[in-house]
DNA sequence: CTAGGGTTAG
């Protein structure tokens, strides 16, 4: 014969209990005791199935209790909100609303509310307020917080503010909820105000806050006040954990401080998959491609299986480098694994445009299902950089029979893929529609776009013109587009003053320098040319090396300008030597005004033949086999001797070849080039 | 006697 525990020591053993098996056999003995009358033992054993993740059998003890009480329901409520089944949180509770009793407390209504809040559902929400207060917890701070993060993730931190202002005690908790939910709107700046005001009362901030305070720092780009946080955390002792310490990795990491993000990481007393996460995509946003994809291994290393954050970031940094064989395996894993969501597909769309494969870009977009306005713009965006404007407006076509609405980013893929391609018409037509129809305020994106458009095309007054109607003061970007049509169409005034603009806004590109002295030197403006060149030199320590990259058999080759380093060396400039006598009778003359030192003529010629470009495209021509095409993908802009020279190239070993540049896609094949021009 | 605030991505 059985007997019965006591009924501390049952309640006792069930809060214990974290296996499954065992649970099984306490509930027997429970039931054949007949225990389970005792007042809260079948919630403590609905929240032990729970804990061991068997909400069936949570249910079926709910089922059987023969007069559950709010203890029991909240066991059961709460269970659906700690497994992550908001929308069962509000099912229950709306069950235990209609049948009247037994009274929803404190509990209740905090485990609704919260539930609310993570379905954005502002209109349930009010309901549950409505109701708490009906039953006297308006000044239960529980309920309160509860209520001002229902409020906040709804978007509305007008009431929040109000109800909180109102509110007779806060505690830390209701503070957070303030804090959080102004950096959460976009409002860091208001974010820190409220937080002085709680240490101002004398709260002292704890973790979670610090959590809130970093990102606060991240959407308010400023390094100073992340570094004081964690300053602050290291003095005042506050107790870290492994997400405290995420967010202080993704910190240092959006700030660019990488090697500190890393240390914080290395010291980390314990990490998981959102602090490699959090690594990875620093590393991959701030263009460390390498270093991302060698975190993301290492991660797999130590027994972490990257969750899709950490692919993306995977991803995002093969679109970097042009990594096209990682890419396509690491878009296999994810296959294999996950199914694609919004941000997966159109990371590895990108991903597949940016290596080259447009067709393949192409081709996942009309498969993945998950498409959302970020989807359709970056398809739009990749026909555009590789100038396929036409294609470009059908997708818009496209995305105009279905419900999502056109934005600003889709205008500006929409009229940067019109301006490289040429479509001057449909340039205008749709920069016009953009306004009037669809109500969307142009940006100095737009301009750019147009004005490039425009004055690629000779219209360079008409630009001018666009630029002078511009409600805000033009940005660098727009005069350099400007100046570039001057430069191409020989206007020499319109394209002095221009090039005077450029120089007062100081770019920081080389490129743009030399352009800028190009154009006055056209003008026989020499002492402008003069100056310039001072300026240019000036900036020479700015100057970052220019690489390019070509991946033959999977595997990625770097070459830097005069790189002698490459074991095939010889054979590449051997290969060049040869190709440059047969480009000389296509016509092709090297352009040495793209080499920015004083130099002899020759000196300068050779200089341009070491082009960091043309070494990976001999590499390539050496490697692969005849016929299959060259993909490059290169950190600077392409320069335009080499512009000329690979079209030249091209034609002569009859291959199509694919350059990248910052800018976009240059596609060659048999002296054609889709993009005119190198600007 | 439980419940409320927190980490990574296109």
């Amino acid at each position: 014969m059985l007997s019965a525990l006591s009924r501390p020591s049952l309640n006792h053993l069930l809060r214990s209990c974290n296996d499954a098996q065992a649970l099984v056999q306490i509930h027997a003995f429970i039931v054949v005791t007949g225990s389970l009358s005792y007042p809260h033992s079948s919630g403590h054993l609905i929240a032990a199935y729970a804990r061991v993740g068997d909400i069936v059998a949570a249910h079926s003890v709910f089922r059987t209790a023969s007069n559950p009480n709010i203890f029991t329901w909240n066991a059961l409520i709460v269970a659906h909100s700690r497994r992550g089944f908001p929308d069962q949180v509000l099912r229950f509770y709306r069950l235990l609303v209609s049948q009247g009793r037994p009274r929803p407390d404190s509990s209740t209504f905090t485990v609704t509310l919260k539930a609310c809040a993570k379905l954005f559902d502002f209109r349930s929400g009010q309901e549950v307020v409505a109701h708490a207060s009906d039953l006297g917890y308006s000044h239960d701070v529980f309920v309160c917080s509860s209520v001002l993060n229902m409020y906040a993730k709804c978007g509305n931190m007008n009431d929040a503010m109000r109800m909180f202002d109102e509110m007779p005690r806060k505690d830390i908790v209701s503070w957070t909820t303030m804090i959080t939910g102004f950096v959460n709107a976009g409002n860091p700046l208001e974010a820190i105000e409220v937080y002085r005001k709680m240490q101002a009362e004398g709260v002292e901030g704890d973790g979670i806050v610090m959590v809130s305070l970093l990102q606060a720092c991240v959407a308010f780009g400023d390094m100073g006040i992340g570094q004081s946080v964690h300053g602050y955390m290291l003095r005042h002792h506050i107790e870290t954990g492994v997400v405290v310490e995420t967010s202080l990795v993704d910190m240092y990491a959006k700030n660019g401080f990488l090697e500190t993000a890393h240390i914080v990481f290395e010291k980390m007393s314990s990490k998981n998959v959102v602090s490699w996460g959090a690594l990875i995509s620093g590393y991959a946003q701030n263009g460390f491609a390498s270093d991302a994809l060698w975190m993301l291994i290492k991660m797999q290393e130590f027994g972490f299986c990257p969750d899709s954050v950490a692919l993306v970031s995977g991803i995002l940094a093969c679109s970097h480098i042009g990594f096209l064989k990682l890419g396509k395996s690491i878009h296999g894993f994810i296959m294999r694994r996950f199914d694609f969501d919004h941000i997966l597909g159109t990371a590895v769309i990108d991903m597949y445009s940016k290596c080259g494969s447009l067709l393949s870009a192409r081709e996942l977009f009309d498969r993945v299902c998950a498409r959302d306005l970020i989807s359709w713009n970056t398809m739009i965006a990749s026909y555009g950089v590789h100038g396929h404007g036409k294609e470009a407006l059908l997708t818009f076509l496209e995305l105009s029979k279905t419900e999502l609405k056109p934005d600003h980013a889709t205008f500006a893929s929409l009229l940067s893929a019109f301006s490289h391609s040429g479509l001057v018409e449909e340039g205008r037509h749709w920069f016009n529609l953009m306004r009037q129809e669809y109500r969307i305020d142009t940006s100095d994106k737009h301009y750019v776009c147009m004005v490039d458009l425009l004055a690629r095309a000779g219209h360079v007054e008409e630009a001018h013109e666009l630029i002078q109607s511009m409600p805000d003061e033009p940005g660098v970007a727009v005069w350099v587009a400007l100046l570039s049509g001057c430069h191409n169409h020989k206007k020499l005034e319109l394209g002095q003053y221009a090039a005077g603009k450029v120089l007062e806004l100081c770019p920081d590109d080389l490129g743009i320098y030399s352009l800028v002295s190009n154009v006055f030197a056209v003008a026989k403006n020499w002492d402008k040319v003069v100056e310039v060149r001072r300026r240019m030199k000036n900036m020479g320590t700015r100057k970052v090396p220019g690489y390019s990259l070509v991946e033959v058999e999977g595997k990625l080759h770097a070459f830097r300008m005069e790189d002698r380093s490459h074991p095939e060396y010889e054979k590449i400039m051997d290969l060049l030597k040869r190709l440059d006598i047969e480009m000389r009778k296509l016509g092709y003359k090297p352009k040495t005004e793209f080499v920015f030192h004083d130099l002899d003529e020759e000196v300068k010629e050779r200089m341009l033949g070491n082009h960091s470009e043309k070494l990976a495209i001999a590499f390539g021509l050496l490697t692969t086999s005849p016929g299959t095409r060259i993909v490059i993908i290169k950190n600077l802009r392409i320069c335009g001797d080499c512009h000329d020279a690979i079209k030249c190239i091209s034609e002569i070993v009859n291959r199509e070849i694919v350059v990248r540049d910052v800018k976009r896609f240059h596609h060659f094949r048999n002296r054609l080039c889709s993009c005119g021009d190198y600007w």
